[in-house]
DNA sequence: TTCTTTCTTCCATAATTTTCGAATTAGATC
DNA sequence: GATCTAATTCGAAAATTATGGAAGAAAGAA
């Protein structure tokens, strides 16, 4: 993957968590662990209607945030660690290679 | 500072970040080190008109993340590292804790 | 089949964001 | 003062995002 197309899809990665609605669902999933959590759940933190959290589900979907899995009726969404991890490193990537001194 | 409004700026802060523009400027200014980078240079670096760089340079200070400074009639521009360490620790708070077993 | 549960998609409206030329400010230099 | 340079603010159009009721889909239970 090239650098512009890199940097194109961390800020879609980003924006996707730049809603308190999504960032709250995101941490919430995180918080639940690799086997996921079910949107239901996700609804009851949140407390909205279904239709508006499915469209941030979706949203943080897209952007490779978060896995979905059905089981029978229920959906369980669980986060992508590792686009996660890429994401909060990319930010910091070179840190302070056009600076004089260190700070990172 | 309580729980929601932290949310609420730390929701700020990503979405000022979720912009290909606005990211490769931090990236960039956080390369630049603690001394700052100026408007300038960062101009030179996105290719944008003046006026359209500004609003995204706005929008970076207001969420927290840059800070800025004016020698003469250059305006330098630095990363505030505290805060954007502050951000990219608050996605993984509480990573599983929900979960069963570890992931990050 | 009919009903219930769980969740998504459709649709329209409202609100916000993005863009950049033109005008303006602020400081340095002649 | 006049003028140049560096950068911000104004203003207005275009594009995108956010919201949620209503309708639909998919799985299972009665």
């Amino acid at each position: 993957m090239n650098v512009a197309s890199k940097l194109e899809h961390h800020a879609e990665e980003l924006s996707a968590l730049g809603h308190p609605v999504r960032l709250k669902v995101l941490r919430f999933v995180v918080q639940g662990g690799r086997d996921g959590t079910a949107a239901g759940d996700i609804q009851a933190h949140v407390d909205l209607p279904a239709s508006t959290l499915s469209h941030h589900l979706k949203r943080l979907v897209d952007a490779g945030l978060l896995t979905t899995r059905n089981e029978g009726t229920f959906h369980y969404y669980a986060a992508d660690y590792k686009a996660l991890r890429g994401l909060t490193d990319f930010v910091w990537e070179d840190c302070c290679k056009r600076g004089k001194g260190t700070c990172c």
